[in-house]
DNA sequence: TATATTTTTATAACGTGATATAGTTTCCGC
DNA sequence: GCGGAAACTATATCACGTTATAAAAATATA
């Protein structure tokens, strides 16, 4: 199937991303220049560039090496569609809580400008379908307003996700409140998008982050209004 | 007042700040290295590093230097809280349409892991004390939900703002759709946090946002979903 | 096996942000 | 005015991401 110069290929790239993977755990985010990893994997400095065209398309391929996707969502049946997303982001979340200084790594460099390529490499439609699955399944049970857009609401709650990631990265968010803060964002954002049913089984939740995040590590001093003008 | 020492240094500052603006104007993102921001300003390459400290602090200051605040809102004062929240993030994002090339390499800059002391330089008291006043205005009158937490509520407003931020400045917005896509998050967040009464005022709003960006340019193909493991 | 093509290597180079050092200018307090 | 502190200048340097170049190695094709 594969050619064997192809086959070469995939393992120089294979040992690139496990070099990647390994100097990050050993030695954060600063170790990881382009000249040792390309020592690590046993490679010279082009190649990486010859094979993935940069340092964040590097990252990125790391992130995209360690996830699998999608076949752990099977088992939430029972619950409500809206109980079933904030369940779903709640499971996101806990995988950068399980190792924070590695992801954390990843995403200071991912979400710094990224081209579009990069981009639908990290949110490609399998995992779009996913989400829509769920919005959708939501507002057919009458739990969204009439007339709500599913993919632009969508896109709102991932604004929000993402804009969580950015914060816990440039340290505005500890980790323990990334779960917290992350939900509070989408329940608020759903509660909006909500018809009155859907608000019923949404409000409570809004306490309950609302509370999570005032119990948790005292509020930053530093304001966070985004300025006007 | 100020000591003949101080005042040629802020006249540096001034100096580098306008440097800055002007090589940005003129080259864009790509001319504005600290060698050239150094020479443009009449000034050591050392210089702007003892005055500010990094490249990225220069371009706060920039954007500090560029805006004046809080006077520009008097004039709301018949509108209900909540329409003067949209009203005046609607402003502030005006200033962005109006010159986008050169906003955009700010917040480029600005957006990329910054320190507290930076972000707190763009975030400031003022600043939040003008949104929080808002909230509070809205909350006394009833448009929220009993028990929500202003501080959060607009900690998460802010999130919204920077992620639609952060997204034009990656080009995953346009700017035509910058209004929309902000105003959509704020309806949502809001909404979401709003009493009953509240809710009657932003239902409207969220789908006249909605509208907008429908009818905007087209949505781009690339999926918006976060991953999820 | 011999030739042609693709890919990697080794190495140098460029421009970047940032820091360090030594010398020079500027200004404040006395 | 004069001594000393504070600031800036000039310059060298560092590590970084990235690109370019030529030579060597690996593989495909005949």
């Amino acid at each position: 199937m594969e050619s064997k110069r192809e086959a070469a290929k995939s393992e120089r790239r294979q040992r690139i991303i496990v070099a990647a993977r390994e100097l990050i755990r050993e030695t954060g985010d600063a170790g990881l220049s382009m000249r040792a990893l390309a020592a690590r994997a046993g490679v010279s400095l082009a190649t990486p560039y010859n094979l993935f065209g940069s340092k964040r398309a590097v990252l990125l391929a790391v992130l995209e090496d360690i996830k699998g996707f999608g076949h752990r969502f099977a088992s939430y049946g029972t619950l409500n569609p809206l109980d079933k997303l904030l369940r779903a982001a709640e499971l996101a979340i806990s995988y950068y809580e399980k190792d924070p200084v590695f992801y954390r790594v990843l995403w200071t460099s991912v979400l710094a400008a990224a081209g579009a390529e990069e981009r639908d490499a990290i949110f490609n439609p399998k995992r779009q379908a996913f989400w829509i699955r769920l919005l959708d399944e939501a507002s057919a049970a009458g739990l969204l307003m009439e007339g709500i857009d599913t993919n632009l609401l969508l896109r709102s709650l991932d604004y929000s996700f993402r804009s969580v990631m950015l914060h816990w990265v440039i340290g505005e968010i500890e980790v323990e409140n990334l779960q917290a803060a992350a939900g509070l964002g989408y329940a608020l954002a759903l509660r909006g998008a909500a018809s009155a049913e859907g608000q019923a089984l949404l409000t409570e939740r809004v306490f309950a982050f609302q509370r999570a995040l005032s119990e948790g590590t005292a509020p930053k001093k530093g304001a966070v209004a985004e300025e006007v003008s």
